[in-house]
DNA sequence: GCTTGACCTTCCAGTTACTGGAACTGGCAC
DNA sequence: GTGCCAGTTCCAGTAACTGGAAGGTCAAGC
């Protein structure tokens, strides 16, 4: 099938899934009129990534992700432990952003919103 | 003082001050030698981009606020609506990132993590 | 046979917020 | 005058796409 089948039945858009062949996560064969052509597999595969990115994993993780998927004697503890540190990294994130919503929220809470010029978000980030 | 100074003092690099200079957040007057030159104004102003943006503001929403700081004649609510919608939108990160960690918690327990192929993160991908 | 339109191709540039490196200058100590 | 640190500019690279230009393919309709 040509790219835009391939498109709506993974879900990516025609450029992402082409820029995904042009870093070599995935290639497609070429027919005679130089189109790509997807099969089951590779749209199967499409859709792995699909769900990989949007598990928040990079790029590169995905292409790691990947390579086990087709790989039939991966260990699992390989795949385990790739999870294990992204997960890791997420949590991290969110502690990140929580820690920013939480100072955030009480400048907001302080601050009037009003037409005059005293505000408590500008006071805290001038570091007063 | 040199860009040196001003960096330790704001706790940016100097890279990240020269950045924000070409971009036209912060313009310091320059020495006969051509040297960048700062003084405490500009070093306070550099703080308070290092708090916004520690903050997770954009830096678009950093010059905003930054002019926002300069304007005495401004008014609160225009602080505060630029936090409210960036609270927002941290929020939502929040709950994205929540989403996939819950996801890949369950695939992760599932998961052996020995020498044996078999793996429910991989199952969880390829949409079994 | 020709045109239209949808879909395909490649390539180049832009996005965000820096960061690294090259090549060069300023200013001071020895 | 030589070394050295700290300053200068400019160019390129990062992540993961996304938009747009310029052009080729193919089936349908007149």
């Amino acid at each position: 099938m040509n790219i835009g089948q391939a498109s709506e039945r993974s879900g990516l858009p025609t450029k992402t899934i082409r820029y995904y062949e042009q870093i070599g996560l995935l290639r497609p064969g070429r027919r005679d009129n130089g189109f790509r052509d997807y099969g089951k597999r590779e749209v199967h595969e499409l859709r792995f990534i699909a769900r990989a990115r949007g598990l928040g994993f990079s790029v590169e993780e995905c292409r790691h992700l990947l390579a086990l998927y087709r790989d039939e004697g991966r260990a699992s503890s390989d795949v385990r432990e790739t999870a294990q540190v992204h997960i890791e990294a997420i949590r991290a994130k969110i502690e990140a952003l929580r820690s920013m919503e939480k100072t955030l929220a009480h400048l907001i809470e302080r601050c009037a919103g009003d037409e005059r010029p005293d505000c408590p978000i500008l006071d805290g980030l001038s570091g007063d």
